[in-house]
Parts: C-alpha cells; structure tokens; sequence
DNA sequence: TCTGGGGTCCTAGGACCC
DNA sequence: TCTGGGGTCCTAGGACCC
C-alpha cells in the first residue's frame, strides 16, 4: 500500500449522532434502544435517529412514531434537544479543523477533510483518520466513521461501509474495484425511486450498471442520471472542493397536529411561518424576490406556488400579505390543509443589492423597525415581541 | 393513527427577446 | 399561406439527502 501522493479525502459520519448524544449525557440510556424525534402518542411525529440498540428492532430514521412504537415498545422515545446537539456538532468540527485548514461540513453530523497537501505536516491519511476518530472519543465521548478516498464521492460511500466506529481506506486506483464490489443500495444520490426504474430496467448490480454505455445510460434515465450512474460505479463522480455557495433558500413548514379546515387558522400559522423565514433573512442579512408556498392536504398531496417580484421582500408583513395571496390562488376550497410551508428562493445578500433600484420607504422603514424588534427578542429570548394574533397560540 | 423539516438539484414547459 | 434557433427567466413538480 502505497501513501505516498497524499492526495486523500477523509469524509466522517458521525454514529447514529443524537442518539448516542442522549446516551453520552445520561449513561443510564446505554446500550438501550434510544428512539428521538418524538414521544409515543405523537399523531405526526417521525423518528430522527435510532440509537444502534433501536435498529435491532426495525427502527430507522424517517419512521413515524407510533411504528417505531409498535417495533419497539420499550424503546426510550425522546422529543430531542436540537440546540445540544448543534453545540456538540460544532465542538466536533472544531476538532476536524485542528487537521486540515480545509474542512467542509455538510450537515450537523457529517464533514469532508481535505488532507492534500499535509501528510508531511499529519502523516498519511488513514492515520490522521486513527488520530481523528481518538481524538473526538476521548474529547466527546463519541464515534465516528470514517472513508478515505482520493475522491470525496468514494470517500462518502466508504464512511458508511462499517458503522459505526469504522474506518474505511480505498486506496488511489482502487476506486472503480470498491464501487463494483457494493450492491445497488448503497449507491448514494440514487433513492428508492431510482433504484426501483434500475431493477425495472434489469439492472441489479452496479457490475451491470457498468457494463452499459453512457448512452444508453442516458436514454434510459435522462441525461443528469445517466452520466451520474455511468461516472458512480467507475467512481469518477466528484463533487468539487470549497466551491462558492451560489444561490439558496430559506423555508419554514409545519404539519399540523390535526388538519386545518378554517381560513383563519390557516391565515395564523402562514403568518407564524413568515415571521420565522423573515426572522432569518435578517439574520442572514439578506432579502430575496421569490416567495413560495407550499400545501400539503390531507391525502398527502402536495402542490406549491411561487412569484418573482420586480422588489425583494423585505419584512415579514410584507411576506405575509404575499403568501396569503399565493395561498388564495392556489389552494382548493374545502380541502383538509395537513401541512403549511413558507419560503423565499434565490436569496442574495443585502450588501449586493444595487442601491436605489429597491424598496418604497415605508417597506424600508418595516424592515428596520424589524430588525431592531428581532434583535431584541434575540438578546432576551424572554421578551417575546409578537403579533397579539401569534401570542394567543403560545 | 401512514408518511417531519430543512435543504439542493433536475426536468419540462412557457414567455419573451434577438 | 406551416413555423428556425439560441438564451434567459420563471414556474410546478419530483427525486434525493441528512
């Protein structure tokens, strides 16, 4: 084996991370079945993590609650301490960073090292993913796992090879071997739907898959997915490195508990999902021209709307009359509303915006009033500067 | 007692412009 | 008196991921 080139990806998966976190805190909970995300009796909860001991019994994440319930009546259920786990996760990816100045997180449980260019500095990359996994158990209590890979997309699939606690090294040359070597499942970027129209098309293997041209790849499955699965099993597929963030969203949904039939209740909860979208455009310091809703109905159907305006939003009221007009044009009357959701699209940041091109006064005015009521309510949590309407909800 | 919440990317069609 | 081609922006829905 060969290390010399250096020229390694590490990715790490944090281990079934909420859950082994309520197992950290309270040791009582280990080596039993810890379900978060919600309590039994929840109409509409789903779960979020199950600790290892869950699993055993059929619990997965994405499973409603009462399921999970049912599988494993003596789980330990737990609605779950988001915040904790925020803080823990960037305590971690504090650690990562002592080993590469060029981590990338990709979520609250899972990072990209970048080790090109320091082995001389860490030594070889399997054991700086050694010195990592120590590293974070004796400082968190926690386990990863871990891939490396001179591609990051070999990297992702090899951290999830042995779970937990392990450690997964695909050396430079042998990425197109490892890939031919997983079943179609572990394929990450193909979900169920796709892995559905594969066996459909007699394709069961990522061997099969690779024995197939890129053409007929791409006839088959369109042109983006064709040339991701041709690429995947030789395992040339890359993502690239410390790419600028272009455009994104921002959004806040809810289900509710018990299906909204009456236009004031609906009109109440898009107005709470404005304040909590405009709330973070502040915080982000930023403004967008597309507002989007999105109704989910009691048959699970899900529909959306969105307009562009010629002026970015600025305010939650301003966000608000929109939405409420978006919903009057779309939704259908009589219809069990299960689930609301609020967004804005293609946000840019403030400092971008040409100056003058912008907002009427009064808009502007709102925003700042905002802003200043935001700030506050951040610096005291107690004091809740509200709408009289969304108080009498609390 | 079916199916959370926060995102990204892709597709396909339409409008509009040159 | 039957209809091209490219580019850009916008919209609605869907697949996928953690």
């Amino acid at each position: 084996m060969s290390f010399s080139g250096g020229n390694y990806f590490i990715h790490i998966d944090l281990d079934a991370f909420f859950a082994s976190v309520e197992q950290r805190d309270n040791p009582s909970l280990k080596g039993k079945p810890v379900i978060i995300g919600g309590l039994p009796g929840d109409r509409r909860s789903v779960v979020s993590t199950a600790s290892y001991e869950a699993r055993k019994y059929g619990v997965h994440s994405a499973m409603p609650i009462f399921k999970a319930y049912s599988l494993c009546p003596n789980g330990i259920f737990i609605r779950g301490n988001y915040a904790h786990y925020a803080e823990t996760s960037k305590q971690i990816m504090q650690i990562f960073s002592m080993y590469s100045p060029n981590v990338i997180q990709m979520s609250i449980d899972e990072a990209f090292i970048d080790l090109r260019g320091t082995e001389k500095l860490m030594g070889s990359a399997v054991e700086v993913a050694e010195k990592i996994k120590e590293h974070v158990k004796k400082e968190t209590g926690l386990t990863v796992s871990c891939g490396i890979s001179s591609s990051m997309y070999v990297a992702k699939i090899a951290s999830g090879f042995k779970k937990p606690d392990g450690l997964t090294f695909v050396p430079d040359g042998k990425e197109e071997e490892f890939m031919l070597s997983l079943p179609l499942e572990k394929l990450w970027g193909a979900g169920t739907k796709t892995l559905e129209r594969l066996k459909n098309s007699g394709l069961n293997t990522t061997k099969e898959i690779h024995s197939k041209s890129i053409s007929l790849l791409s006839t088959i499955f369109g042109n983006s997915m064709g040339s991701f699965l041709y690429n995947a099993v030789r395992g040339n597929k890359d993502m690239v490195f410390g790419e600028e963030a272009k455009s994104h969203s921002i959004s806040a949904e809810r289900t509710f508990e018990f299906d909204l039939m009456d236009r004031y209740a609906i009109d109440t909860s898009l107005m709470e999902l404005s304040f909590h979208v405009s709330w973070r455009m502040h915080h982000e310091n930023c403004r967008s021209r597309t507002v989007c809703i999105k109704i989910r109905y009691d048959d699970f159907k899900t529909v959306s709307i969105q307009e562009t305006f010629d002026v970015p939003v600025n305010n939650a009221d301003d966000l608000y009359e929109k939405c409420k007009n978006l919903y009057s044009r779309k939704a259908e009357q009589n219809r069990g509303i299960r689930l609301l959701g609020v967004g804005v699209l293609n946000v840019e940041s403030r400092e971008n915006l040409v100056q003058g091109q912008m907002f009427n006064e009064k808009n502007e005015k709102k925003s700042k009033l905002e802003k200043v009521l935001f700030d506050m309510e951040n610096k005291n949590p107690a004091l809740k500067v509200r709408k009289a309407r969304l108080l009498k909800n609390e």
